[in-house]
DNA sequence: CCCTTAGTACGACGGTCAACGTACCACAAA
DNA sequence: TTTGTGGTACGTTGACCGTCGTACTAAGGG
C-alpha cells in the first residue's frame, strides 16, 4: 500500500532549474544519453550497473520530478522512457546539445 | 596582497557538469541572461541587486570556474563578460536554447 | 508455499550549496 | 589623509545532495 509514485510534471509545467540540475550530475546524464540511444522502453535496473539500487531509485526519482522521464510499472519491474518531445517541445536544442556534448566533458 | 583570482578553464577544457550546474541556479541565469542581452561589460556590482554582495561574489565565483564568464579588473571595478564564443564552441546551441527558455520555467 | 527478482522506504554519513554578516583590502576622489 | 566605493575572505547556518546499507514490498516462477 505505498505510494510508488510515478507523478512527472507535465509538459508546460517542467522547471528549467530541475531539467538543469537533473542533467549536471554525470550518472544522470548517463541515464538519458542510454536511454536516449535506445529507444526502446528498459527497466531501471539496466541502467548504470556500478551503483546501488537504492542510489539508482533515487537518481530516476529526481529525472522522473524534473519531467525528464517517464515511469510505469511492467510485470515486476519498472519501465522508463524519456521525454524526448516534451523536453524538446518546452526547451527546443537543449536536450540535443547537452546529448552531443564530447565524452569526459563532465562525464566523471 | 590577496589573490583575487581570474582562473576561468580554457576552452577545450570547459566542464559539462559545472556549466549546467552553474546554469542551474536561477540566480546566475539572471545574471548570464543580462550579460549576454548587454554585450557590453559591466561591472559585477550592477546584477542581482536583490542579492548581497557576498552571495553575487560567490555567484560569479561559480560561473567564473565553469568557465561561463571572464573576469578582469578595472580600475576600481571588476568586470564581466559572457565567454559566449568559447562556451558555443564546446557546447554547440546549449546557451541558445537555456536562454531562450520561458521566463518562470525555473527563473526563481 | 517458498524463493527469487526488481524496486522502494528509511535512516545515516560526509560533502556541498546558497545565503548572510562582518571584517578587510584596493583604489580613487575629496 | 580621510572618506567613500566595489569587491574579496572567512566563518556560519540551514538545507540539500549523492551514496550507501538494511529492511521492506510486490509480483512471478518453481
Amino acid at each position: 500500500m505505498l505510494p510508488m509514485s510515478f507523478e512527472s510534471p507535465d509538459r508546460d509545467r517542467i522547471d528549467l532549474s530541475l531539467v538543469l540540475h537533473a542533467l549536471s550530475d554525470p550518472q544522470r546524464r548517463g541515464i538519458v544519453a542510454e536511454l536516449a540511444r535506445s529507444e526502446e522502453p528498459r527497466p531501471c535496473g539496466s541502467f548504470a550497473p556500478n551503483i546501488t539500487k537504492s542510489t539508482r531509485t533515487h537518481h530516476f526519482r529526481v529525472l522522473r520530478e524534473a519531467g525528464l522521464v517517464e515511469q510505469w510499472k511492467e510485470g515486476t519491474s519498472k519501465m522508463s522512457r524519456l521525454r524526448r518531445e516534451d523536453v524538446d517541445a518546452r526547451f527546443p536544442g537543449l536536450l540535443d546539445s547537452v546529448l552531443a556534448a564530447p565524452i569526459g566533458a563532465g562525464r566523471l
